[in-house]
RNA sequence: CGGGGCGUAGCGCAGCCUGGUAGCGCACCUGCUUUGGGAGCAGGGAGUCGCAGGUUCAAAUCCUGCCGCCCCGACCA
């Protein structure tokens, strides 16, 4: 058994989660660090996936009547400024454009032609795009604006992880005005809605909308919504956010417009974002010992086809029906796009297969003389054993593959699901609580801990103490009542009364 | 930015302590043999040993500085 037990990852997640993580991007090759500190390349299966992404949300977004434009990358450092918590929430990690010119000195470059005004590069789009929006409205039949840009954005990161934390990312923002406070919020909330359908039925991650606690909101917003997911490590990720920002930078950018009755009202903004981080979390909550697993709603292609000649004579007529087999999954739709198929005709053995297993694709199809002869095929799916494979009917394969699909959607979100459930725990005690969220070797700490649903006083006080001696923090103010609980109870901190339970965790 | 570890072929590593001019496994190329499976044998290609200085007849190896990556903190999508 020796050779067939062995993991294609190696460490195992048990052994050294984030050196596993590190290397299930490399064995599926979706991306590698770069040159340029904290920056990553997004290879090509691993653009795919983000491309995916945007076709799903973008679909949504325009079904809420949401347009896309773009503004610019770089933003005149003022106008950072026009918001005083935003400044402070991002002027430790902005990238400043000084100089528009290289002139040679002494046979190095150096850079020359001193701005008059610095740029900063933009870490997100608020204030410019405040701008525009504050000459776009005039009245309140300019209402509502609904705008999003799929962009760049860059925020000079101190500790970098591939998809989870780079200096350079890739995202969309989606940012609003309205006339109402009501409206804002409502919209708020139908786009974390939306946030919440693609992690759910496309990235096959369940999340735990809520709203964040003070400390945690976005710099410069009233409220901050979030799906919050949990990944392998049972650790928080944050997976989206939601903001409605009131006033705040309606005032900073002059956004004003003239109601129906005739007086000059400040319109209330939202603004709303994913980013590439997503597929961090897809990797840290479907990814396995063998490498990565694709959710076949958001994977980058479904089935691979792999020929299997046992004599010169045999490849052509395989690859003819391979070809043939192709074709006709390939006029299949599924998920609202083309059924991906690749063909891998290279002649290695086994280890063809592993490459597949490794990049996560959902169906491994393997197709040889005997096969052909039988009329069937023999398939593996990525998410059962690689040693779990039969023999299906040709015919059979393309009537069902998208069957198939669905069923490996299903069970790699409930899989996540199950996993998800069995490590969040309501703790009332304290003991229990620090217990929970203390590994047994801090010095090496083994994977522990989860979600507490836990009673938070509301204090700021009592959050930052659990953070300070546990690094852990609340992760949201769930809307689930089941998980809120019902009811009031105390405080896991200080044991003064509380409204409701909140999601505790260590996070990303 | 503080503490620790690491940087040698595409990937994973040995060699470093005790300097002598580079090796192993996998992957890659060629040939033969195999053939329902991470194949076997033989041959082969591929590395300015992270970068820059220094010590030395000689540096992957010793010394200094820098850069990058990982882990633990502080900061964060």
């Amino acid at each position: 058994m020796g050779k067939s037990e062995t993991r294609a990852i190696q460490p195992t997640r048990e052994e050294n989660y984030s050196e596993w993580y590190q290397q299930v991007i490399k064995a599926a090759d979706l991306a590698e660090a770069s040159p340029v500190r904290g920056c990553m390349v997004i290879k090509p299966w691993g653009y795919e996936v983000w491309e995916n992404i945007r076709h799903v949300l973008d679909g949504m977004f325009k079904a809420e009547g949401v347009k896309n434009a773009y503004f610019p990358l770089f933003i005149p450092m003022e106008f950072l400024q026009k918001e005083a918590e935003h400044v402070e929430g991002f002027a430790t990690e902005c990238a400043v454009v000084t100089h528009h010119r290289l002139e040679k000195s002494d046979g190095k470059l150096v850079p020359a032609g001193e701005l008059a005004e610095p740029l900063i590069v933009r870490p997100t789009s608020e204030t410019i795009i405040g701008e525009s929006f504050s000459r776009w409205v005039k009245s309140y039949r300019d209402l509502p604006v609904l705008i999003n840009q799929w962009a760049n954005v860059v925020r000079w990161e101190m500790r970098t992880r591939i998809f989870l934390r780079t200096s350079e990312f890739l995202w969309q923002e989606g940012h609003t005005v309205h006339a109402s406070a009501d409206e804002a919020m409502a919209l708020a909330g139908r786009m974390l809605d939306l946030y919440e359908t693609l992690a759910r039925d496309y990235l096959a991650i369940p999340v735990i909308k809520g709203r964040k606690s003070e400390s945690e909101r976005f710099p410069g917003a009233v409220e901050t919504m979030c799906i919050e997911a949990m990944m392998q490590d049972r650790k928080a990720l944050q997976a989206g956010t939601s903001h409605f920002l009131g006033r705040n930078f309606a005032k900073a950018s002059n956004i004003l417009f003239q109601s129906e009755r005739g007086r000059m009202e400040l319109a209330w903004t939202t603004s709303w974002g994913v980013s590439t981080r997503l597929i961090g979390g897809l990797i840290m909550s479907h990814a396995d010992d063998d490498g990565m697993v694709m959710p076949p709603k958001i994977a980058p292609a479904h089935v691979v086809l792999l020929p299997i000649f046992r004599k010169d004579s045999d490849r052509q007529p395989v690859m003819e029906y391979v070809e043939n087999l192709a074709a006709r999954l390939r006029e299949k739709q599924y998920a609202g796009r083309r059924l991906g198929v690749e063909i891998d005709a290279k002649e290695t053995g086994g280890a063809r297969g592993w490459e597949w297993i490794k990049k996560g694709i959902p169906i491994r199809v393997e197709i040889g003389p005997k096969d052909m002869a039988k009329g069937a095929v023999f398939m593996g799916r990525r998410d059962t054993s690689h040693r779990d494979r039969k023999s299906v009917g040709t015919d059979l394969f393309v009537d069902t593959v998208t069957d198939i699909l669905d069923d490996i959607q299903y069970k790699t979100y409930q899989k996540a699901l199950e996993f998800r459930e069995a490590h969040t725990v309501f703790i009332d005690a304290r003991d229990g609580f620090y217990d929970f969220f203390t590994p047994s070797n801090p010095q090496q700490p083994e994977i522990h801990g989860g979600f507490a649903l836990s009673h938070w006083c509301g204090s700021p006080e009592c959050e930052k103490k659990i953070k300070d001696e546990l690094s852990v923090t609340i992760r949201c103010i769930p809307y689930d009542r089941n998980l809120a609980g019902d009811g009031p109870g105390r405080c896991i901190c200080c044991g003064k009364e509380s409204p409701c339970r909140v999601v505790f965790a260590k996070a990303y």
